[in-house]
RNA sequence: GGGAGCAUAGCUCAGCUGGGAGAGCACCUGCCUUACAAGCAGGGGGUCAUAGGUUCGAGCCCUAUUGCUCCCACCA
């Protein structure tokens, strides 16, 4: 027996059963087959700390369609899933959850701190992987890997090594950004900035050899205690005499130089600018060149330390105010104005970054971005779309130096040792007893590596680098990027130049960004504004498919798009619709039809539905190609609906129920016939569909008669030339505007489907109407079609198309003015198209230089359009008698 | 300061190499027609932001303008 689809499909029943289906079935694995061609992804690796997100619903989606269509063409597919440490996110975790507990990283120590990490690990880390299953991504699960495993961290230490080694490594003092909550320098793009109401303070720094001062402009009069000079720009006329003499640093009571810059602007401010090396990346630079002395007054909490004298011990922001306070109170503060102006923020926390000279470690960018630049530049590495080239190539050309030592436990420690005699730095893969060259003890750097340090190197160090794998061999470079717009710099970017210097090849073939899931307001969805949408939650009440469906759906590359509920709901009615639409083929089989096979006498409708279908599979698999997903899955959607639901299914049920219960051979044949081409466009509109919706495509590929056993729509549709009937294509449309306009016209007049009519068709394609008796009769609610050449009838309302006159005999509704009125009104239409179309067609410049194709299409139109004008025209006359 | 995107039906958005404007939802009318009322049939609704330009032809290409959004940048 047959199993029995209930009425309503419930993805929640199905969609698990499934998922363990593939994986026991080993369905996402693969291992190397050189006799195929290689299609490889990575996933961006989400955050151990992560929560499934809609982001990440979209991402994965993405990719989850990119590498089940591609497995089902046959190629040897990939996809390698993992998680990222995430080191100053999952740090920060821990440490509040130590709070909590009374305890912070120095009561348990770094031992003890990574203990906590890997049972954190241990215990959320493998969240989100069930949470991307759910999804339905078909990762290959066996591959799983996480940027501090053994493997990533081993290529981390070498990439470390050998870039230390190429000099390309760096270790140094210079400003960085500083997170006072994290205690961490962060890298430049971890630092958002945002516009804030702030002042300018505006100071007098009396000079120290007359009563004379300078009038100095600041935002951030608290770093006056780290100044060591003032600067004016050496062209200006103002202070051209002050040059080289001192001023007296007001609280501090210090003589510092004043020193000329061109790096002064004369037209801002006062143009008298304080000069703080320890809290200003261009103060930094200035103090360089004038060999002026680095003061940093502020310790990792930003609170300012033994340098700022009697404010030691002050927050920033209270020394800020005291500071002000007291030069109001001895005279030194001349005004302040409101001053609007950017102030950077730590990313992770959001706690406002402090300037800080630091000694840290660097990535020499200029050699590793050219080759970055080139490879994109020449296209030999795309980015999708396009326009996005432009962010990456503008951030790659002014690049600088990436800091990426962090002051954190959790993560990549550092290979660098120090000797404590003699300062000799060693970068070693094994830890050295001794400094080998004074012999004196050794230190393990306490620092670890930025994080994206690790995820740069994530698409070969997840196929086995530095070893020479197999997998590498095969598998890189990896085919397709999937990832969001906005971690181009973060990650993208890095992994590009990552792939070149260490692999002497591109990651990736193809970068595909997509943009931003937005609420349904149209704002970010963020875990602080509480605005998020579990995907979880809708997948329980919807269905992942219905999820997945929303989000492709209309989705074009590098656009933000909006989360609806709405279009989820729609979804999973489209679902519904498929699951009803198997459900009919299934309660129309016989049950001895366990195989099928397109039979050899073929209607009209199933050569118009196989010609159609065929058309669908290759424009499907050309928009694949392209990326273009949304305009890919929405062509199926219209196609099941629209095409096979609508028109196909109805046009079946004549000839299936006279089939049924009849020894006439014929009715029986042509009824084989239809569940024959039912059940194959079924199957390939399944595999059409799969990759977008891969949980019901597969529950009804096992409820159809299929050519596999249990797994899957093993393959991809291929276009059939054999089944491309453009003549019947054509001529069964002319049946369909026929049944379009006897409905319009009974709509019209509000006759309800049951009240039948014999339908009187006059037309030159007899043979083709006779066809299509029985489909006229169920789809025009006729109860007789008589065709011929010419009907004289009178009386009866007339619907004219194309390719025929129809006359219906509702005798009781015909109003002849109506009528009139209604031709009238249809023959104004076709005369406006016939205006334009002769317009066009009469104008020289079209016709010599439109392509043969558009012209002949317009001529075709043309010729119709004139058909029914006759038509027209003719009832119009009998009507008037 | 530099750069990018968006502006299309009441709402949310597609529109792939320029060839007579599309979908979903909402709305109106009629249908429980033996797959589906989460449905079916029919229908209304758009100066494609504005102004120029290129072209035989522009929602699409060019220029300018307006409005919204985002990214980048050290102006104290």
């Amino acid at each position: 027996m047959r199993k029995e689809l209930d009425k309503l499909y419930e993805p929640s029943r199905v969609e698990d059963n499934i998922y363990k289906l593939w994986e026991d079935g080993g369905y996402f694995h693969a291992e190397v087959d050189r006799t195929k061609e290689p299609y490889s992804m990575v996933i961006p690796p989400p955050n151990i700390t992560g929560q499934l997100h809609m982001g990440h619903a979209l991402n994965n989606t993405l990719q989850d369609i990119l590498i089940r269509y591609k497995r089902m063409q046959g190629y040897c597919t990939v996809w390698i899933p993992g998680t990222d440490h995430a080191s100053i996110a999952t740090e920060a975790k821990i440490v509040e959850a130590m709070r909590e507990e009374g305890l912070d990283k120095g009561d348990i120590g770094r031992d003890g701190f990574m203990k906590r990490a890997w049972e954190w690990n241990d215990k959320y880390g493998g969240k989100i992987i069930n949470q991307l299953k759910k999804l339905g991504s078909s990762c290959d699960w066996e591959r799983q890997r996480f940027t501090l495993d053994e493997g990533c961290s081993k290529a981390v230490e070498e990439v470390f090594i050998r870039l230390y080694e190429k000099g390309l490594i760096y270790r140094a003092e210079r400003i960085i950004n500083w997170c006072p909550h994290c205690k961490t320098s962060i890298s430049d793009i971890e630092v958002e900035y945002s516009e804030m109401a702030g002042h300018f303070w505006h100071i007098k720094y009396p000079l120290a050899d007359s009563d004379d001062y300078l009038e100095i402009a600041t935002t951030r009069p608290e770093t006056l205690l780290g100044d060591t000079a003032v600067a004016v720009h050496p062209d200006d006329e103002r202070y051209k005499d002050y040059i080289g003499k001192k001023v007296i640093l007001p609280l501090v009571n210090k003589e510092i130089p004043i020193v000329a810059d061109e790096y002064v602007e004369m037209d801002f401010g006062t143009g008298v600018v304080k000069i703080t090396p320890a809290h200003d990346p261009n103060d930094f630079e200035v103090g360089l060149r004038h060999e002026l002395p680095v003061i940093k007054i502020m310790d990792d909490s930003a609170v300012i330390n033994e340098n700022g004298g009697k404010y030691q011990g002050l927050d920033r922001y209270d020394a800020r105010k005291k500071i002000v306070e007291d030069l109001k109170a001895q005279d030194l503060l001349i005004k302040i104005k409101d001053h609007a102006h950017n102030v950077g923020s730590c990313q992770r926390c959001n706690t406002v970054v402090e300037p800080m000279a630091s000694l840290q470690w660097f990535v020499k960018m200029d050699s590793l971005a050219k080759p970055a630049i080139d490879i994109v530049k020449s296209g030999e590495l795309k980015i999708i779309p396009e326009r996005l080239e432009k962010v990456y190539m503008n951030w790659m050309d002014n690049i600088k130096d990436w800091c990426i030592s962090r002051q954190l436990w959790w993560g990549h420690r550092i290979p660098a040792y120090y000797c404590d005699e003699c300062d000799e730095v060693i970068v070693s893969r094994q830890e050295p007893q001794s400094c080998n060259k004074c012999g004196g003890s050794v230190r393990h750097d306490e620092d670890t590596l930025d994080t994206w340090f690790s995820s740069a190197l994530w698409p070969f160090s997840t196929l086995g680098w530095p070893d020479k794998t197999e997998d590498l061999d095969y598998f890189y470079p990896t085919s397709t990027l999937v990832t969001g717009y906005d971690i181009i710099f973060f990650w993208v970017a890095r992994m590009i130049f990552s792939g070149i210097e260490y692999m002497g090849e591109k990651p990736f073939d193809t970068v595909l960004l997509h943009g931003l899931v937005r609420d349904e307001d149209g704002h970010k969805m963020s875990k602080s504004l509480g605005n998020g949408i579990d995907p979880l939650d809708v997948i329980a009440e919807y269905g992942a498919d219905a999820l997945r469906l929303m989000l492709v759906t209309g989705n074009s590359p590098g656009n933000d798009m909006r989360y609806s509920t709405e279009r989820v709901r729609s979804g999973r009615g489209f679902a519904n619709k498929l699951w009803n639409a198997t459900r009919y083929i299934m309660m129309n089989l016989p049950e001895e039809m366990t195989e099928i096979e397109l039979p050899k006498k073929l209607s009209i409708e199933d050569k118009w539905i196989l010609s159609k279908f065929n058309t669908l599979a290759k424009e499907v698999t050309e928009n694949l190609d392209k990326f273009e997903l949304g305009i890919a899955v929405s062509k199926v959607h219209d196609f099941i609906w629209d095409i096979y639901c609508d028109w196909y299914i109805e046009l079946t049920k004549p000839r299936i129920f006279a089939g049924e219960n009849t020894d006439d051979e014929n009715s029986i044949e042509s009824a084989r016939a239809a569940q024959n081409v039912l059940v194959y466009c079924m199957r390939g509109m399944l595999k059409l569909l799969h990759p977008f919706m891969p949980f019901i495509t597969e529950e009804l590929w096992q409820a159809i008669p299929n050519d596999c056993e249990s797994i899957m729509i093993a393959d991809w549709v291929e276009y059939d030339d054999s089944l491309n009937f453009k003549q019947e294509e054509a001529q069964f449309q002319k049946i369909i505007n026929v049944i379009k306009g006897v409905r319009a016209s009974r709509a019209e007049m509000n006759v309800p489907p049951s009240k039948k009519a014999t339908l009187y068709i006059e037309t030159d394609d007899v043979n083709v109407f006779v066809e299509g008796d029985i489909l006229l009769k169920r789809l025009a609610y006729a109860d007789e079609i008589v065709v011929a050449k010419s009907h004289d009838v009178s009386d009866m309302i007339t619907v004219v198309t194309d390719s025929a006159r129809v006359f219906i005999p509702l005798d009781q509704l015909v109003d002849k003015k109506k009528e009139l009125e209604r031709l009238s009104k249809d023959k104004q239409a076709i005369e406006k198209d016939i205006n334009f179309l002769n317009a066009k067609l009469s104008n020289e410049g079209f016709l010599n230089k439109a392509p043969r194709k558009v012209v002949d299409g317009l001529k075709a139109k043309l010729e119709k359009a004139m058909d029914k004008n006759a038509r027209l025209e003719q009832s119009i006359k009998d009507l008037k008698g």
